[in-house]
RNA sequence: GGGCGGUUAGCUCAGCUGGCCAGAGCGCCUCGCUUACACCGAGGAGGCCGGGAGUUCGAAACUCUCACCGCCCACCA
């Protein structure tokens, strides 16, 4: 989009960023054609919802995907990214249900319908809200190809899968013991529980064992669920207790006779080494129960409520009012022997942070030991790499030890799990509306009333946002994607059940590369967090210092082993930089003529700073496209930032200045040329301003996004002229350092250096503004170079001369790097032998 | 209880497979409104690279160990 209109003297981000992103959709720059025959690149972005708008995070993670995305179209392919949105079910129903006690109500008062349109309405407002911060972000997504996992399309596609797990036989449902959330009044998995250190106290409770005068003390933090206690059970190999296992216990309260059983899971230096066992509310419970056969009792209602009819004095009261309750009695019975202070993790329900109760129930599960070992081989044969690479054992690690996936939700939001039920008993799992049952025929079929887990429908991501159940041109195109991109919190909850819902459907990974970018954190490193006030909101940072400079600095960090904190300097610096880069444009243009400008070709009329700044930038390039290529953006934004600052403009521009104004076509040419690869190589993560001053350079411009990525062009690579350029470079900071010591007056110019040739010669004049032929008088005595500076100098020559001077150094050490000291070495005399002829 | 990551200038962070006096941005100090840019330019101060031990001609980087900080996983009630 050539564009020759004028530019102010200040970079204004609000100003540039605000067209583009309406230009390169209406050029539909970013729909992927399948019918393309470049090579593909694909990604199915992470589809955000959770608190109904981006945040840092999402503003990091966008930016690195969209990084690659934008590499990859310039590198010549054919490039999908996919967006959407989560319906999120339980933090979304979290979230309304939230608004709605503040306003006294709920979402029961309301009703089914009206809790619905609430819904409806929250993803429009949601979908609004990100569809917005995507464009803002500068975010290269196709939006023909949005998709919801909601839409009717995806909820066919999620049926289709749990059918198709359900008739491999993996799929089963049954009583048992799951995270269950008394508010939410619906089982999580394991993955969602939340657990927070408490500080408890641990009862000692003697219980009287049956035909003896003897007692077994048991120990709990809850005494409340002893009501449900059908065993107590002791280490088979615990002196202290032999003899106990097949004789029984009496409970205190209730009388019930209590099964003693020797189990290894009961760990004997805890407590008195005797456990209560209460399979019906505690996991490791259920598992000791199961194998010793004891009764199961649930003691409390899904509300939390204890649950007691054999007790009535606890009946239907809150756990902790029965928790006194019990305990009071227990020391009335002479039966509480004593308490301890006692800290431990208690799991809490990760969206509404209400304290869970284990409780037995009917869920649905999928077996999860086939899938595991499809992940595990996958991940064995390298068909997903991890970077950074020690990821992949947070994924293995977690799949070593999985447990079958409970999918079912007691919600009233989400996908309905496809399992009808007739009145003759027989059921069945259908994805559609089957108005028979298959085996009887009857009609009066009603459907399971769960929902699956949010998770269940991501998990389809890659390939349901493609298509699939049907074999569409996408779906044959796009998949695998290429690469996957998330936080490391959700590697387990999401990048791990893709991988095995894609090797199970499509038979193939979701993508060849999962990245894990870092977490950002408040500036002070506590968790950006709404409710902690630490948030920061993208779109402020944007409204201050553009898009560009916030992805800059998200690529900057994105990839950083560790967490990262929100650092506004440095995003403030990038707008700098946008700035620099701004305004290097108006110089050039500003000193260009109507006559076109050629191209530089290498060894033709360059004068050294020419060949010299076309070397580095051809280093430059081949740095930028590593970074990317190995995902270490780190390297890409500060090879270029570095470049473009310190070489292009610190020195370049300086030196041309004047070469520009007379017309010297290779200087212009040189200068347009840098800029040109210049933006090419920011684009990816400052896609705004680059695209803005591309459009201004001479010649018919198209738009930057899909121009080519550039190549080192290694016929420009110059070590001569890179070598030839430090002493002037060096020289015109000495000469500097001269005038600072004189107080700015005049100070007589410098001998020429042995070896100087005409071109070095006419730089330093540029650079170092002065001319050698200057005739006027200089000042009698010349001023003294910095001390410190000479000091410098003598001492890392000293030190050199050491380490050369050393034989096992010269002996062990390669000879390359004993070259490079010479080398250096050589630098330090020559500066050296500058300075004192200066002196 | 396991595992992982971190500890480098005042702040936020780079420093790849060990070798160019230890780097950047911001902040601070001193000069300078030099017709691209004061969102700038030229200089400068500031670091026993968490502590200790080891390997090596040479370690911020490798090994061991200790101390903190953070995260993940785990059925010790």
């Amino acid at each position: 989009m050539t564009d020759r209109t004028p530019m102010p003297s200040a970079y204004d981000p609000q100003a540039i960023e605000a067209g583009w992103y309406a230009r390169w959709e209406a050029a539909q720059l970013f729909r992927a054609d399948p019918s393309s025959p470049k090579p593909k690149f694909s990604i199915a972005i992470p589809p955000p919802n959770v608190t109904g708008e981006l945040h840092m995070g999402h503003a990091t993670n966008f930016t690195i995907q969209d990084a690659l995305c934008r590499y990859r179209r310039m590198t010549g392919h054919e490039v999908l990214w996919l967006p959407g949105t989560d319906h999120a079910a339980i933090a979304t129903q979290n979230v309304l249900e939230k608004q709605l006690a503040a306003d006294g109500a709920s979402k029961e008062e309301i009703g089914r319908a009206a809790f619905e349109e609430l819904v409806d309405e929250w993803y429009r407002k949601v979908r609004g809200t990100i569809l917005e911060q995507t464009k803002e972000l500068g975010a290269s997504v196709d939006f023909t190809r949005t998709r919801f996992t909601m839409d009717a399309g995806y909820v066919h596609a999620v049926r289709e899968a749990f059918v198709r797990y359900y008739e491999r036989g993996w799929m089963y449902r049954g009583p048992r013991i799951v995270n269950w959330c008394p508010r939410c009044l619906s089982a999580i998995s394991d993955l969602e529980v939340d657990w927070q250190v408490h500080h408890d106290t641990l009862y000692r409770i003697a219980y009287p064992i049956e035909g003896t005068d003897q007692q077994v003390v048991i120990a709990t933090v809850r005494p409340e669920t002893m009501l449900a206690d059908t065993g107590v059970a002791v280490h088979p190999d615990d002196e202290r207790y032999r003899g106990l296992a097949g004789r029984h216990a009496i409970l205190p309260l209730v009388g019930r006779r209590l099964p003693i059983v020797a189990d290894a899971a009961v760990e004997r230096a805890f407590g008195t080494g005797a456990l209560k066992v209460t399979p019906g509310h505690d996991a490791m419970d259920y598992e000791i129960g199961e194998r010793h056969h004891l009764e199961l009792i649930s003691a409390m209602h899904p509300d939390g409520r204890m649950n007691t009819p054999f007790a009535p004095a606890y009946d239907g009261l809150p756990a902790l009012e029965a928790r006194a309750l019990v305990v009071r009695d227990l020391e009335a019975g002479n039966f509480l022997v004593g308490t301890d202070p006692y800290t431990h993790e208690v799991g809490h329900c990760d969206r509404c942070g209400t304290v869970l109760e284990p409780l037995v129930s009917e869920q649905w599960f999928l077996k999860m030991d086939e899938l595991a070992r499809m992940c595990v081989e996958a991940s064995q044969a390298g068909r997903v790499r991890w970077h950074p690479e020690r990821f992949e054992r947070t994924y293995l690690d977690w799949l070593r030890g999985i447990r079958d996936w409970c999918v079912s939700r007691q919600l009233w939001l989400g996908h309905r799990i496809p399992v009808w039920y007739c009145p003759n008993g027989h059921r069945f799992a259908d994805a559609g509306m089957p108005a028979a049952c298959r085996e009887c025929g009857s009609a009066g079929l009603t459907e399971d009333p769960d929902v699956l887990d949010t998770w269940f429908s991501s998990a389809l991501w890659p390939f349901a946002t493609l298509g699939w159940p049907e074999d569409t041109e996408d779906l044959r195109t796009f998949y695998p994607t290429s690469v996957n991109s998330t936080a490391r919190d959700i590697i387990n909850l999401w990048v791990t059940r893709m991988i095995f819902s894609g090797l199970f459907f499509m038979g193939d990974v979701p993508f060849a590369d999962v990245i894990i970018h870092a977490t950002i954190q408040a500036p002070d490193g506590r968790r950006m967090s709404k409710s902690l006030g630490t948030g920061v909101d993208p779109r402020e940072v944007i409204r201050s210092y553009g898009a560009d400079a916030l992805r800059a600095w998200a690529a900057l960090v994105g990839m950083s082993s560790q967490d990262v904190r929100f650092d506004e300097s440095r995003i403030r610096g990038f707008k700098f930089f946008a700035n620099k880069l701004w305004n290097a444009t108006r110089l050039v243009l500003s000193s260009l003529g109507a006559e076109p400008v050629s191209s530089p070709a290498p060894g033709a009329d360059l004068e050294l700073e020419d060949r010299w700044i076309l070397s580095r930038l051809q280093a430059t390039v081949a740095e930028v496209t590593a970074g990317i290529d190995g995902y270490a953006f780190q390297r890409s934004v500060n090879a270029a930032y570095d470049f473009a600052w310190h070489e292009l403009c610190d020195w370049y521009l300086e030196a041309v200045k004047a070469r520009l104004r007379d017309g010297d076509p290779a200087a212009r040419a040189v200068a347009v040329h840098v800029l040109d690869v210049v933006f090419r190589l920011l684009h990816p993560f400052m896609p705004f301003v680059t695209e803005e001053l591309w459009a201004r350079l001479p010649g018919e411009r198209d738009f930057l996004v899909r121009c080519a990525w550039p190549e080192p062009e290694t016929g420009f690579a110059d070590s001569d002229a890179e070598e030839r350029m430090r002493p002037v470079l060096a020289a015109v900071q000495e000469l500097r350092a001269l005038r600072k010591a004189a107080g700015g007056a005049r100070v007589a110019p410098p001998a020429v250096p042995a070896g100087w040739g005409e071109a070095e010669r006419s730089l330093f004049e540029r650079l170092g503004r002065f001319r050698f032929d200057d005739q006027r008088p200089a000042p009698a005595r010349p001023p003294a170079v910095a001390a410190t500076r000479l000091k410098a100098l003598t001492e890392e020559a000293a030190k050199i001369e050491a380490r050369l001077a050393d034989a096992a150094f010269r002996e062990k050490a390669p000879a390359a790097v004993v070259d490079k000291n010479q080398a250096r070495l050589a630098e330090l005399r020559a500066d050296l032998e500058r300075l004192s002829g200066s002196d």
